[in-house]
DNA sequence: ACACACTGTCCAGTAAAACTGGACAATCAC
DNA sequence: GTGATTGTCCAGTTTTACTGGACAGTGTGT
């Protein structure tokens, strides 16, 4: 069964005549008559009645017709999604993690802003969990594990991570050559919502998640103060590879124990619209995730 | 857009590899991955990124998953209404006109309850309006003008008229020549609701209709009463001439003023199923429309 | 009553897809 | 590294979609 072969089903009940509808559809009304038969075949019904005056239905071909008619509506609907004007306009509020938006997005952001003039962009960059609902927003890009909720989640990839100190950590305590090392070693502990966890060391043994307890110097609830905590010699941190690359290359951060990486992280774009998502969020969902591509395994 | 690109799209998106989806979709991968870059190229959309080792949907990929999902279900659903057990079982609860019932479809009957054992057919007779909801009939057969409502009617042709007389009548009052001659003449009135419409002879007046005021010797109000009524000399009757046809050529009636038949009478199936129609249903009536078929116009 | 215009169907041939199998570079697993 | 597997590309082949014209049947207009 074809949507094609439907269309041609509608316009016939409308029409009333194999011509019209044939012209409507534009083909030949030979091949709309070889459509209708070769529908009626497969379906193993008989839909119209034909004379040669008039095509009427029939009381299989009624049902077919209101049953067709809101499943076409619902299929040209969704092929217009996708086809609409040229220039995007009106307001998107995005919230990004704070590193992501200053390293990745907000440089690219004037390529995006040019294509389309009338596009409002209102950024809020945070790491904290936002209530997309309450506040309006548009999409977030999300780093990290997802909470299951009423809010559409798209996961673009994952990003590998890498354990990372600053070369003044090394130069005080050194470098641990192993797991066991690691006793003698701090980490910088990241805990969004500063409640009681303990720190420690992720890493991946095999396919499972290990926690290796570890002493601490500091806790901290941004990625910011995270990094910082890491220059400053505070300990160990585990972030994504992507963001640490330009300052392994430039020596500011130096990798450790390159084989025991912390799980690597899902990112995904999360929004609160069904699936009726306006457009203007959609393609800014869609540019987003190239920006995104490149960073990704 | 085709329902088959948006099967592929599903399947890619349960499945997470061309080759897999191609396997479910029976075609090989070759096809499958022109036929996504094709639905790519129609909407102008990336859908999936591709490394050789996942797929996985973008945004907009996303979201026409979530879109196209229901909208396959439904046209499943409409694919799969047609076909069914060949044998149909349940009870059907139908009313037809008396005269139609007797020579048209009952001696048909047989045939139809031969070919589905398990059917069980509550037949009712009566030329008075039925409320089908409230009497939990499947379907009517309704000769003459719809009143709309909430019933969903099916037109299956019109009947074309005859003015009738018996001979005792022309025997006693002699035959109209013309439309002047009925001032002489008696007609029979019929008025389903007995109330206080006046006797007219209606007549088609090029595309019109046109009720000439009659003397009338009797009201009725079933069709059996009406044509009795003829036999017995009180007067014209107008008729669906596929029911007086045997009447005509034996002699029994006696065709008058041929050149100003009644409006013909339109014939639908009324039914009080929306669009879901149960097949026993759908069937019956099908079968129904083929009986009243060679004897529309 | 007659020719006429027009209906839907049938029947060739033709143009255009749908589809396939195999070759290929890229990538992950071992 | 090596081998298996991924998605894509590229030929050729099969299948289908489609067309124009001929046809019988049927209302319309004169």
């Amino acid at each position: 069964m074809d949507l094609e072969a439907l269309r041609l089903t509608l316009a016939l009940a409308d029409l009333g005549s194999i011509t019209a509808a044939a012209a409507r559809l534009g083909l030949s009304k030979s091949r709309a008559s070889q459509r209708l038969q070769a529908l009626e075949q497969e379906l193993g019904v008989h839909l119209f009645t034909r004379t040669t005056r008039a095509v009427r239905p029939t009381p299989d071909g009624e049902h077919l017709i209101q049953r067709a008619r809101p499943l076409l509506a619902e299929a040209d609907e969704l092929a217009a999604l996708f086809q609409g004007p040229r220039h995007l306009k009106g307001k998107i509020r995005v919230d990004l993690p704070t590193a992501f938006a200053r390293t990745a997005v907000i440089p690219k952001l004037p390529e995006l802003l040019a294509l389309h003039p009338q596009l409002e962009l209102e950024l809020s960059t945070s790491d904290r969990r936002v209530d997309l609902l309450r506040e309006g927003v548009d999409c977030v890009l999300r780093i990290g594990p997802l909470h299951e909720s009423s809010l559409t989640a798209i996961r673009l990839g994952i990003l590998t991570m890498a354990n990372c100190v600053s070369p003044a950590y090394a130069l005080r305590y050194g470098l641990p050559r192993d797991l066991g090392d690691l006793a003698q070693h701090w980490i910088v502990h990241y805990s969004p919502t500063l409640t009681k966890e303990e720190p420690a060391f992720e890493h991946l043994e095999g396919d499972f998640i290990s926690q290796l307890p570890m002493r601490s110097l500091l806790t901290v609830n941004s990625i910011d103060a995270y990094r910082a905590a890491c220059y400053a010699g505070l300990g160990i941190i585990q972030v994504p590879r992507y963001g640490a690359a330009e300052d392994l290359a430039a020596g500011r951060l130096i990798e450790v124990l390159p084989a025991h990486p912390a799980a690597p992280m899902p990112i995904s774009i999360v929004h609160p619209h069904g699936r009726q998502v306006p457009r203007r969020v959609r393609v800014f969902m869609t540019w987003l995730a190239t920006l995104v591509e490149p960073l990704v395994s």
